[in-house]
DNA sequence: GCGCTCGAGCTACAATTGTAAACTTTTCCT
DNA sequence: AGGAAAAGTTTACAATTGTAGCTCGAGCGC
């Protein structure tokens, strides 16, 4: 479960969302600026500018120690079952089946990754 | 396959598609206005301005006759295709597996889902 | 044939998003 | 401790999106 949680996070911020994900711990601006000046080229202002819209909407949190540490509220499969939900519900009218179907049909699965989807569901049953 | 369709699609834009992809034929916006208005509270101003910036977009094609008369120039496959690939390359990794390990992980299917997909996969062998 | 109504085109305007500068307050180094 | 540099805060501004009004011209009803 994890529903109503509202976070709309949009592009840009997600780009923060993904690097506090993958961090092990909190982390402080210098260190998301780092990683994502280069490759995004982004203004450290913007960075902040992000980061503080994140903290606002409450997907993440700031703990003060010394420099704020930031690290996310909600985690990475709790938006991306969210979002998911969301494409469902925008376009496949709800039918999370439907959606694997027109994957399982459309050229985005490898035959590999159609074999290990085989053996999941196989676990699963 | 199908690609740089370069179609974002906004979600009040997506409404009407959506309205355009079951329709059996080209509809004047008497038709699109009658639908939505009602369903999506849109003042008929804001139905005409969703359109023209369709069309502006290249995804509606309109056709004059007498008064215009307007279809979708991308189907509804298409455009999941490419929104769903636009959402594993954000939140998955580029891995259409991962999307459907979540999916199957979540609360998103339920039994009898799981066995349709499992008979899918066997039929797509 | 002549308004009236509606389709079509243009303009508007607030909210959100992408991007960032300016200003203020802490830290950190020497 | 003093000041430079970084962190944090406020403000900005263009593009996109959501929502809609205004005007003009043409087809429709009388």
């Amino acid at each position: 479960m994890s529903e109503n949680l509202a976070c709309k996070i949009t592009g840009s911020e997600l780009e923060i969302m993904k690097l506090l994900w993958h961090a092990e711990d909190a982390l402080p601006v210098t260190e998301i600026r780092e990683k994502l000046q280069r490759s995004k080229g982004w203004e450290p202002a913007t960075i902040k500018t992000l980061i503080s819209r994140l903290v606002s909407k409450g997907v993440v949190r700031q703990e003060k120690r010394n420099v704020y540490f930031y690290s996310p509220v909600i985690t990475e499969r709790e938006y991306g079952a969210w979002a998911t939900g969301d494409l469902i519900t925008r376009l496949y009218n709800g039918s999370a089946k439907d959606l694997v179907a027109a994957l399982v049909h459309s050229d985005g699965l490898t035959q590999n990754d159609l074999d290990e989807l085989r053996q999941m569901f196989k676990v699963e049953e």
